[in-house]
DNA sequence: CTATATGTATAATTTTTAGTTATATTAAAA
DNA sequence: TTTTAATATAACTAAAAATTATACATATAG
């Protein structure tokens, strides 16, 4: 058995059965990597993949094992090379954070600042999706940190952080009839058209939890993935925005009057997760002491102690 | 880097750091080995083992994470391997118990002969030694499960369950006269020449701890690892044994009788390891299922779970 | 403080293996 | 069908691992 095979085996695997695909994505010949595969196969003593003829058409239930076995295989070779990274060049290395655009756009920007100058020469990469993607990313090792409210924790390899909570606010033009309600109840609010996150994001399917749970259907006539999106909309008087607090910028959108909801919906609570099995660099637990002051490096490796 | 690597890194680890004997072991020769590792620690950019000249002294501080990750790949490649034989030799392999003397001389017989006519084309070991021993060789690979009563739940890697409560008897001659005592007491057995089990031996500690609570010194006049030496010696008249009730056969041991102590000392429960992170083959569950009817493969696989 | 034994590195060579190119073959799609 | 996409096979090349022989360095014993 060499790493080379269970490297391609994985890659095919990712690529959908693509033996094509995946020596192109890993600069080698097609013919080689269907060898190889032949002669782990042969090696084992029993087929990973189905195949119909000459092509593969599924895995088999010994490969399924194989190839989740195969891929804990890669992340600790990985970690190998980690190790060395660490201890030879403390200083740089590669941070990749997946998050959704709400922490992107208004709670990242000041720890990214702050961590891209006590790491100067760390390469920092963010990646954005929606909360599924984001722990997903996380999972597969594609991304080192993932950020979200959701799906974190269905996750069994990601030890699973809380970070904060926050709740929600709408926003509305100056000239709004909502600004003349005495207390917003989540009766009115639901009388009004909403432009809100997309449900499956952010804290979407809570939002939308809270108001069935009330016996209420809200009129959303719009959502999108995106804060700014949401208050453009709000802006040109299609509806009236709701979102999270930290989304609200008192001068960038003093065309916007906030009104808070806190006491309309359930607190929600952002996690930070990390592969249970990933060895983290120095700099990594830099960024998640920086996003949650609470986890400094003891107490991320006593979490990960807990939970292994 | 390759998995060879890894494992030459691994077997001089285990040798001491001595890559003459690794390569005997592994039957290859000296010059490959060194060379294999100079072009891992050059891959990586590190040294793994501290050198003075041309000898191996020492381990560096990176070099002792890279060896722990590294015994993991190795683990998970043979897990690969596991998973190939059992699909394609469901009934053959190996199973090896590591245990103590009194489990495998009173407990596990009827297990193993039910486990040698379920399971005829299964290799079976039993390697016998002190309860760290046994602990030890299965958290390093050299044994697939352990059962002993004591340190079993010390180490990390280890799943840990419990399978049976036992107690103490004590053995004399028939014509002894502990026999005329009315009711026995930690006092009055203190006050006899005892022989007992090692201390550091099957639930030693609990029996010397159990007077020492007492503020009792026992006046312990030989020790063994071995009921059976045990009982020779009190056949010669030297003391009163001391040992666990299923060491006492009616039968064989019609030359002494057995007093129940079981009101003196606290039950000990004997424990079956097995390393988490092991696939465990088919007839691995099986035998575990013999010895602690409670924990059928679904149950076993629920506590990796759990405990993961 | 040598002399010897033990252990490691280096160099030259052989053997093995991985990877490449070209091409035949097969399955799916048009 | 015909065409397209994908895999396997074969012959060949390149690379790398292992072996043998040997030099060199460190410990150990007398």
């Amino acid at each position: 058995m060499k790493l080379q095979q269970l490297r391609y085996l994985n890659e095919v695997a990712r690529q959908d059965l693509n033996i094509t695909n995946a020596a192109e994505v890993l600069y080698t010949s097609q013919p080689g990597i269907s060898k190889q595969i032949q002669l782990l196969e042969e090696e084992i003593g029993l087929q990973i993949f189905q195949r119909n003829g000459k092509r593969l058409t599924g895995i088999t239930e010994p490969g399924v094992q194989i190839l989740s076995l195969a891929a804990k295989v890669m992340q600790q070779v990985d970690n190998i090379k980690r190790v060395g990274d660490e201890f030879t060049n403390v200083e740089t290395g590669t941070l990749t954070i997946a998050t959704t655009h709400t922490q992107a756009r208004y709670k990242l920007p000041s720890a990214v600042k702050t961590f891209m100058t006590n790491y100067p020469h760390v390469k920092l990469n963010i990646h954005q999706g929606n909360p599924k993607q984001v722990a997903e990313q996380v999972a597969c090792g594609d991304a080192d940190i993932g950020i979200a409210t959701e799906y974190i924790s269905d996750f069994e390899n990601l030890l699973c952080l809380p970070c904060y909570q926050w709740n929600r606010c709408v926003v509305v033009p100056h000239d709004h009839p909502l600004l003349l309600e005495d207390k917003l109840t989540l009766k009115k609010l639901a009388a009004y058209p909403l432009i809100t996150y997309d449900f499956g994001y952010t804290g979407g399917s809570l939002v939308s939890k809270t108001f069935s749970d009330a016996g209420l259907l809200p009129n959303v006539v719009l959502t999108a993935i995106d804060a700014d999106v949401i208050k453009t909309y709000v802006t040109l008087g299609l509806g009236v925005g709701l979102l999270a607090n930290m989304a609200y910028d008192a001068e960038r959108d003093a065309n916007l009057v906030r009104v808070d909801v806190s006491h309309l919906f359930p607190n929600s609570t952002t996690y930070l997760g990390v592969r249970k099995d990933a060895f983290l660099r120095a700099y990594m637990y830099g960024f998640i002491e920086l996003i949650a002051p609470q986890f400094n490096q003891q107490a991320v490796n006593a979490a990960l102690k807990i939970s292994a």
